[in-house]
DNA sequence: GCCTCACATTCGCTTTGGCAAATATATGTT
DNA sequence: AACATATATTTGCCAAAGCGAATGTGAGGC
């Protein structure tokens, strides 16, 4: 669990996916619970905006955190709202079709499997697979 | 046809999904092609308020409008991205499970059998089935 | 204790987009 | 031409949200 119960308005969720910073994101959140190194690593963005859009989703109620030791760490959170899942599960297929999300997905599959291509801080916590 | 073939970027899709209004907007437009006069009357705003919210989803492409006379018909315009489609496809599905785009509808309805019960301007165009 | 790491939040600024009220435009009518 | 109708656009204002830079916080490590 972690994830809030709150009822989601559809037009709010629209918002938080109305940014291609958050849909990356959540391109590399599906189906795996993922450390923010790894966002700010793949999308070569500040950490500080990496964060805010973070805290966004989490907002939204889309997405839920949990802290080990010094990382953070994020997954998706379905809504409760079956509508509003039903939209969220459309999206994330659809997301695959797209070429930077594919190369993000390869990115973090290879830092997964192969940290020492991607300079990752050393130790970081893998990405791990999550319940849909 | 009327369709523009601009690119929809998903981001720019979503942030025209991000508002109620729009929302349904987009609901009554399901499956028919709908005159302004029907909008302002149901959704009980203002004309201008309701017109530049139909020009939000014309600059982003998901309708597009028909004159007749001095009446304007407004449809719904799927995407040629088959990713944009599936989504748009979705959200109007799920927008049917709302109580009050439920509600809009059946206005739309009575409006369109029974105009006597609404009051609607002399003559009004009524919706028309639109291919989808 | 202090330091560092990983992340979150705040600040100042700019852009976008919502609204109501007023005004403009296009078409049809007389 | 003058006027009415249906719709669109402009104007002025305000709140939301995006950004980079700076700063704050929580968890280890020494």
């Amino acid at each position: 669990m972690g994830c809030s119960t709150k009822p989601i308005n559809l037009a709010s969720l629209f918002a938080a996916l109305a940014d291609t910073t958050r849909l990356r994101l959540l391109n590399l959140m599906a189906g795996r619970e993922v450390c923010v190194c790894y966002f700010v690593e793949i999308l070569r963005q500040g950490q500080p905006k990496i964060s805010r859009h973070l805290a966004y989703l989490r907002n939204t109620g889309i997405v839920a955190a949990r802290r080990e030791g010094k990382w953070m760490h994020y997954r998706i959170c379905p809504p409760a709202d079956p509508a509003a899942a039903a939209i969220l599960k459309t999206v994330l297929a659809s997301l695959r079709s797209d070429k930077q999300m594919q190369a993000d997905h390869a990115k973090l599959d290879r830092a997964c499997c192969a940290p020492q291509k991607l300079v990752m801080p050393e130790g970081a916590p893998r990405p791990v697979q999550v319940a849909e």
